[in-house]
DNA sequence: TATAATTTGTTATGTTATAACATTATTAAG
DNA sequence: CTTAATAATGTTATAACATAACAAATTATA
């Protein structure tokens, strides 16, 4: 079974995205009993405010001044918000890229992958039970014990390719 | 049908993996009329140091002193050198390390795999032409066009699986 | 409210990669 | 064989991504 998150490609209401997302980061919290604070969920809005992956810098730059002391949040306050929300599955890091994204699957662990346009950079997580099943099984030919996958495709999405 | 590069697992002859490294190196350039230049030899016998990948700065270290004139290969000579051997598809780039190692299949051109050892980095490519096929497949469900693949899978080798 | 645990601030630096332009080496043309 | 064109390398500087180390502040818990 094929599961992909469309809406990357498609005009739609992008702030049901983020708002779903915040809410599924907040019910994550509450049950692991963790805290999303500000600087998370800024962090957090930011991943989600498209559906291109964000450099960690972009969002120092975006969240340019912290909301309670009006300093500016740095680079390790980020990277450690990156860090919580990659542990907690709401994110992903598109390595390709070094870039955030968030997580269309969180219930899925690793039978993801990415499809990464080179032109507009939009970015759709699909995942299928399929190539889980064949890297799965080629590891265990090899001896090999699988802990993590990376499988990012790169090339042009639906809406470039078109123009090309 | 699967091809894996075994030996990276076991006890060989390391020399002849260079040697042939080689060899198909120089094959190549002469068949493209390009050349491989001194520089460019050095960094593909790093990037064949091992079954490991071996980051750019690493190579920058171990190259040390240039040859002929002795004086210090710097960062960029050795990016070059990286760029022109990926072009001929003489190395591979290791996304999730930022790091490069040797090609096995050079006639395959992205239906490629590897298996990356996170206690001892030895990296294993591996060729199927299954992942290619879900891959192309659940791309075209979707529109995408593919160009590009990054599969790398994290996990313990044979050899790490036994100690832990 | 004191104490511990967690989170954030701050400074500095490590690591990976490339831009821009000068110089040298190699090839091809006259 | 000299010159012009092309290719490769040298050089300096900096961009882009990421983390170490320690101090301060905040929040939870006893």
């Amino acid at each position: 079974m094929l599961a992909y998150s469309r809406l990357a490609y498609k005009d739609h209401d992008h702030d049901r995205c983020i708002v779903t997302a915040l809410k599924r980061a907040e019910a994550v919290c509450v049950k692991k009993n963790v805290r999303l604070t500000a600087i998370r969920e800024h962090v957090l809005k930011e991943v989600w405010s498209s559906h291109q992956p964000v450099g960690a810098y972009d969002i120092v730059d975006s969240l340019a001044l912290n909301v309670n002391t009006g300093k500016r949040i740095k680079a390790p306050s980020v990277y450690r918000a990156l860090e919580f929300l990659m542990k907690l599955r709401l994110i992903h890091r598109i390595s390709t890229l070094n870039a955030y994204i968030g997580r269309s699957f969180p219930e899925k662990i690793y039978n993801n992958f990415f499809l990464i346009c080179r032109n507009c950079r939009v970015t759709a997580e699909c995942s299928t039970d399929q190539i889980n099943n064949v890297i799965e099984h080629t590891a265990e030919r090899t001896g090999f014990l699988v802990e993590q996958q990376v499988v990012e495709i790169i090339g042009l999405c639906p809406e470039c390719k078109k123009e090309e």
